[in-house]
RNA sequence: GUGCCUGUAGCUCAACGGCAGAGCGCCACACUGUGGAUGUGGAUGUUGUGGGUUCGAAACCCAUCAGGCACCCCA
């Protein structure tokens, strides 16, 4: 094919999956707004320099949609949101009211290597508390996300939020006698248990510096997983996760670490527990330094990010998808021939000034050619408006989701379909 | 960026060196004033793209593009 395709990796929202973002959108707003989050967004092109500073090498070097501009810059489309976050509290930090809470919902990119699950192009829910250094913020952003799972369906048995603490498995590496400078190592030595052999994975640990006797001790710690209990911090969490109603949603899980080097404290990730997908729903913690990394005032911070991807994988893979209806418009007006055209033009005007969504056929046709358009754009009334109706001054009006119709006087047809529209459909 | 697998009708796939097919969907008609059901008929196409081998290529080889899996990274 000589037909310019799509560039690697972006997406294509055609109707049906526009209506999935849109939906994700709207439940994200739903679930933000509940805790009193406000929405907001930063730039979708930024200077790589944002990025340089903290983001790590990986993203900017690697992962980054990097271009010159016209006047020769470098300038990138944003692969993720934090950096811009920070620049503007830091802008603003003496004139806003804290503590804040805000949440974006914007596309990313990142070039990398597309499969499923991962696009180059993507959506990203962003939800961030500023201000406030403790547990129960932490919980209250697990409990944002957990609003989120519960209403677009998932129940525990689906989806998991795993919880640990960065701050704590420091101290208990510190306990095994591993000195500061590896436990970046060990941190992502843990990031990779579930995905080598255990007899590979004991040598790698061993490889990086650990003693034998340093790594059964890891071990067992990262079996432990009433672990938690011995943070005072994790027992804040776990007691405020209760109050706040999300608790059975939540597991303690030593061997969550994240790959991000910012976070501080509390970290988690939500997995679909049966699916096919082994990739994180959505993910965050605490990041208490970033702000005065880009030379803000010390500011403690807290959230997560969750991308479209996934999510709408899960969703699919899960029976979760919202019913499909192609048409904004409930109401057909048919068009009988070209001499009545206009009639059907002029009614569909009186219900679109009465408030209802109305499309008019565009081009007469036999009837049940629109009667089938009607049918696959699942509109629920169709109008017909023939020789007889016009002399008689009546429209029929009929109810497509059981077949049956009835004829009316004109005056009455606004009512009628309203009537309709407000009654169960049968299908 | 690396390794492996896969690209055939709108979709799911068959044909695996010898005339490109099926099911679903689509369109038309039965039904010139009524959709979903049924029946009958019809069109599906430069076999991802470009080159090579061969009398002959959808098939074999090379390149390229896209998708998938793993690594990497992460939403």
């Amino acid at each position: 094919m000589s037909r310019i395709q799509a560039v690697k990796g972006t997406r294509e929202f055609y109707p049906e999956e526009m209506a999935l973002r849109n939906y994700i959108y709207e439940k994200v707003r739903a679930a933000s707004q509940s805790f009193g989050y406000q929405e907001w967004d930063g730039p979708f092109i930024e200077s790589i320099d944002l990025y340089a500073a903290k983001s790590g090498e990986e993203l900017v070097r690697k992962q980054s949609f990097v271009f010159e501009d016209r006047g020769g810059d470098l300038v990138t489309l944003r692969p993720e949101l934090t950096p811009s976050l920070a620049r503007m509290i830091a802008a603003k930090q003496n004139e806003l009211t804290f503590p804040l809470r805000w949440w974006s919902f914007g596309p990313f990119w990142r070039y990398e290597q597309p499969q499923k699950g991962r696009t180059r192009e993507f959506f990203q829910w962003n939800i961030d508390m500023l201000g406030v250094d403790s547990p129960e913020a932490d919980a209250e952003l697990i409990a944002v996300a957990v609003t989120f799972l519960r209403s677009v369906g998932l129940d525990p048995r689906q989806a998991t939020v795993f919880v640990n603490n960065r701050a704590f498995m420091n101290s208990q590496f510190d306990v095994l006698g591993i000195p500061r400078e590896k436990w970046p190592d060990v941190s992502s030595l843990i990031d990779r248990r579930s995905k080598m052999e255990a007899a590979k994975w004991d040598a790698y640990a061993l490889e990086i510096g650990l003693s034998q006797k340093q790594l059964d001790g890891l071990k067992t710690l990262l079996g432990d997983f009433d672990l938690w209990k011995k943070s005072e911090e994790l027992v804040r969490l776990f007691t405020a996760l209760d109050a706040l109603g999300v608790r059975d949603y939540v597991k303690f899980d030593p061997n969550i670490m994240r790959g991000l080097l910012y976070y501080t404290g509390t970290v988690f990730e939500a997995f679909e527990t049966s699916g096919s997908l082994r990739r994180a729903i959505l993910g965050g913690g605490r990041y208490d330094n970033l702000l005065a990394d880009v030379g803000g005032k010390p500011l403690p911070a807290t959230g997560f990010a969750m991308g479209d991807v996934v999510i709408g994988i899960v969703l699919q893979e899960n029976g979760l998808l919202p019913e499909f209806v192609p048409t904004p418009a409930p109401v057909l007006v048919t068009v009988f021939d070209k001499t009545l055209s206009m009639k059907s033009y002029a009614l569909a005007n009186e219900l679109r000034r009465a408030g209802i969504n109305t499309a008019v056929y565009p081009e007469p046709a036999k009837l049940p050619k629109q009667f089938k358009f009607a049918d696959k754009m699942k509109m629920r009334v169709a109008l017909v408006l023939g020789p007889d109706e016009v002399e008689k001054g009546r429209v029929v009006v009929k109810d497509l989701s059981n077949g049956s119709q009835q004829t009316v006087e004109k005056e009455a047809t606004v009512q009628t379909v309203r009537e309709i529209l407000e009654s169960k459909s049968a299908r």
